[in-house]
DNA sequence: CATTCGATTGAATGATTGCTCAATCGTTAA
DNA sequence: TTAACGATTGAGCAATCATTCAATCGAATG
């Protein structure tokens, strides 16, 4: 039977508890998806993944496009770049960057379509 | 022509700036898109809604299940039923949670399957 | 009615975050 | 070698955030 009991020691229904936390723990990658929704919460990030999905740019161009400065997207570039969301090719002085990651397009149709409703 | 002058004042390449611009501004989902994200980002949220993807639970056992506070807990659902990405079924004392967005749910598992690679 | 208990709420706090500014790097051109 | 310029970096700052603590709510029970 499942004890109904105090919470603060004992828990309301044992065996769903026990079951959810069979399929939470089984999952190791909860702390990588955080990471990559992170990477997705915020405008100037989405709107960098969502401009290189269309065309390799160089920070200036998506500075221009975003409305920020150049110093702000190189921040959030690194990050991308660091999660390889997003990669790298130099030319002479100018740093042109693309989508890295087929699966954050995806990703990101996938949403963008559901959230339409 | 491409015009290639200083970053400042014009553009490296503004054909391909003009033609992301269209496709960006034509997408007013950006925002509410990451506010989406921002939810899923934080481990404590993304383990509720992958508990409730499985169990309708009461706020104790969450906060047992994830090993923080029922105040904690709370305070996220409250964040999660703004969105409307959970329900809640009241019963005497205790509020029974539920997932309210079977989008969502697909879209973490898509992420966990796009992850995995 | 008073007590109990799960849930909620608001204030406070420490941590994180996104941006700006200024300095610097690396490559190209004079 | 210098100057110019796109990009990067680190410090600093304001804003946001997740959690805790304490107080309170509301339903059930004695």
């Amino acid at each position: 039977m499942n004890e109904i009991t105090t919470c603060e020691v004992f828990l309301v229904d044992e065996d769903k508890v026990k079951s959810v936390e069979r399929t939470l723990s089984g999952n190791r990658h909860i702390f990588e998806l955080t990471e990559i929704f992170k990477l997705l919460g915020d405008p100037t990030r989405l709107k960098i993944l969502l401009a290189l999905k269309e065309e390799e740019l160089c920070v200036c161009d998506l500075a221009v496009l975003l409305g920020v400065s150049r110093s702000a997207v190189s921040h959030q570039l690194r990050l991308l770049k660091a999660t390889r969301l997003v990669k790298l090719r130099r030319e002479g002085k100018i740093a042109y960057y693309s989508l890295d990651d087929t699966h954050i397009s995806e990703l990101i149709e996938v949403a963008m379509e559901h959230m339409k409703h």
